[in-house]
DNA sequence: CCGGCGACTGAAAACGTTTTCATCCGCAAA
DNA sequence: TTTGCGGATGAAAACGTTTTCAGTCGCCGG
């Protein structure tokens, strides 16, 4: 009789692993797993001896705590989630490394969702993504006030770009890069400036349209609206077709995918970007720098706001605060990068 | 004696929610925690009676099973993990993005990590994620063949890119692409044409090269080598240096990154594209479509690749193979897209 | 010599599920 | 009437940890 042995992906390749618990490790050092435990969380509780004995065996059978059980006893997971309306637009990716990184680095894994823009599925997420995580870290332009502090009543939370009473937010202070522009732009001696707006719901256009109303009336420029537009290339298409008539020697748009837009427009239809206009972005997404011409634009500290926002979260669970700053609201300065199309 | 209320965030904010468990479910309908769990996982087992009666429970107290207890007791945890190398490069949110959106859809939840194009930390990020997925996806262009099958046996894996023999893939048939590529620049009337090399040990870039040498020869074009260069921006505007020299009259770059830095360099030297040269990336990146002039390219099914890393996972658990193709090896068609560059 | 204290360790409970096994019931076949 | 059987349900074990509580031991002060 022959046995034939099949190679290790026809099965279940980790099948043949008997996973090793704590009770391997307690038999093989001669001690009890309540040692065992202890001599992994809290090592100063043990005598140098034990100790050793106990990592040492630990170490031998590779032992890796289980999560799952770990999870259940104590409570917390060692995740964090995270919630982004759209990871096409690179803003989001940008953000989602500075989380992952920053998580990493204190021990946490992340949870990503993509929630497509939908507020009722953000909501979902949460709920879905529950008891999986310790916190959960949202960028939602969209959700309204009420889903957010239902959101902020199940889990531990942090917003992104959306300022809510009460609730740890990471904010950019879109005012300053704002100011910055107009200023950059009043002093290239532009009078009427059109911006090109993102989606009326969205905090952050609110935000930005805030900031620019502010600016333009403080430099007495006129100041066209257009819009809203799709935040993406296409908007900027559309927009920029609209702005060509309004006498505007300025755009300033909501985003940057918006300016790329705008700015390929224009020099479509034979529109010399910055001789005959002028054109704003913000964000400074990647491909601001790597476009011809290269794009001014307000750059947003995204990945710093991704750490940030980690450490709003380690510091809400007291775990470590890091930056000992105990802010409810931590606001990143936003800087004008002035480049090539003003 | 005065209470003070404080609010809700100045402690642990779901600390007052009490989690409910399948016991006060059982509790409020009567029934033992088994018939509970019944209700939920096989409702065929119960009497449509005591099934709705434990439903409408679970409804009404907003019951959500824990996960971790489950995962304890079944092994399985619902989640999968990615590892991509570098967020910064737009080729990894595109198929992010299709892996989440699968996964979801599939009911599992995603863990992402980045391994910032360090082996050696892609191996230890699937040790910490470990027992938290039931799976991995892995793009990793560095690591060696050793220590994917190292990690293969730790636990179900996908492979995105990358063939090596024995662990299910997603690969991308870049050969078609290359060759539609070849064969268009020979159309146009091109002898001589330069590939500016991404990094030598990454898979897909012998896998590129391959193909454009087997392309090549049999339209009996000249081919030059230059780099290997860094797959980014900077290192398209160093490989654009170079090439200028080579008397090449079409360059295809690794990666849209490194065409994009090409292009700009060119421009900016004076260098008309694509009337003086053609340049051709790879990938189809968002940016391709957005510059000036937009980039022909070969492009990659990034998301598709994503959900088919997805399905393959599902496939090896016997899950529910979607798409009843039991291959081991996946392998998606690269489509040249004609822009303005050549 | 005794009482007590501090340092170290072990036994066992607890976490919230799933799953096995036993029980109960009604009904059909003998 | 008995026997057996299948369907519906419950009791309890099990998953792998952490944590509480109760020891045991050596030593110091009285």
């Amino acid at each position: 009789m022959v046995t034939i042995a099949y190679p290790n992906h026809a099965r279940g390749v980790r099948d043949n692993v008997v996973a090793i618990t704590i009770r391997d490790v307690a038999r093989r050092a001669h001690v009890s797993v309540a040692t065992v435990s202890r001599a992994l969380a809290e090592p100063q509780l043990l005598r140098e001896q034990t100790r050793k004995r106990v990592l040492a065996a630990a170490e031998q059978l590779a032992y890796r705590p289980n999560p799952a059980a770990r999870s259940l006893i104590t409570g917390k997971t060692g995740n964090i989630g995270i919630i982004v309306p759209d990871l096409d637009n690179p803003f989001y990716p940008s953000v989602l490394r500075g989380v992952q990184a920053r998580a990493h680095q204190s021990g946490y894994a992340v949870l990503l969702a993509d929630s497509g823009e939908d507020p009722a599925a953000e909501e979902n997420l949460v709920h879905t993504m529950g008891k999986q995580v310790d916190g959960v870290i949202v960028c939602a332009p969209f959700a309204s006030d009420a889903q957010l502090a239902r959101i902020a009543r199940m889990t531990t939370l942090v917003l992104v770009n959306r300022r809510l009473s009460g609730i740890p937010a990471v904010l950019m202070d879109v005012a300053r890069g704002m100011r910055q522009a107009i200023g950059h732009l009043a002093a290239l001696g532009h009078h009427r400036l059109a911006y090109l707006s993102g989606p009326r719901q969205a905090w952050s256009n609110r935000e930005r349209r805030r900031g620019l109303l502010a600016a333009a009336r403080s430099h007495r420029i006129q100041l066209v609206e257009l819009g809203p537009f799709e935040p993406k290339f296409e908007g900027g298409i559309e927009a920029a077709d609209l702005a060509v008539n309004t006498g505007a020697t300025a755009l300033v748009a909501y985003n940057d995918m918006m300016a790329l837009g705008a700015l390929r427009r224009l020099v479509a239809r034979g529109i010399r970007v910055p001789e005959d206009v002028s054109l704003v972005g913000f964000d400074d997404i990647l491909y601001a720098a790597m476009c011809a011409p290269p794009l001014t634009t307000v750059a947003m500290p995204m990945e710093a706001a991704g750490r940030a926002a980690v450490d709003l979260l380690l510091h809400q669970w007291g775990d470590v605060p890091p930056s000992a700053d105990a802010q409810l609201h931590q606001k990143l300065a936003s800087t004008l990068i002035i480049r090539a199309t003003t």
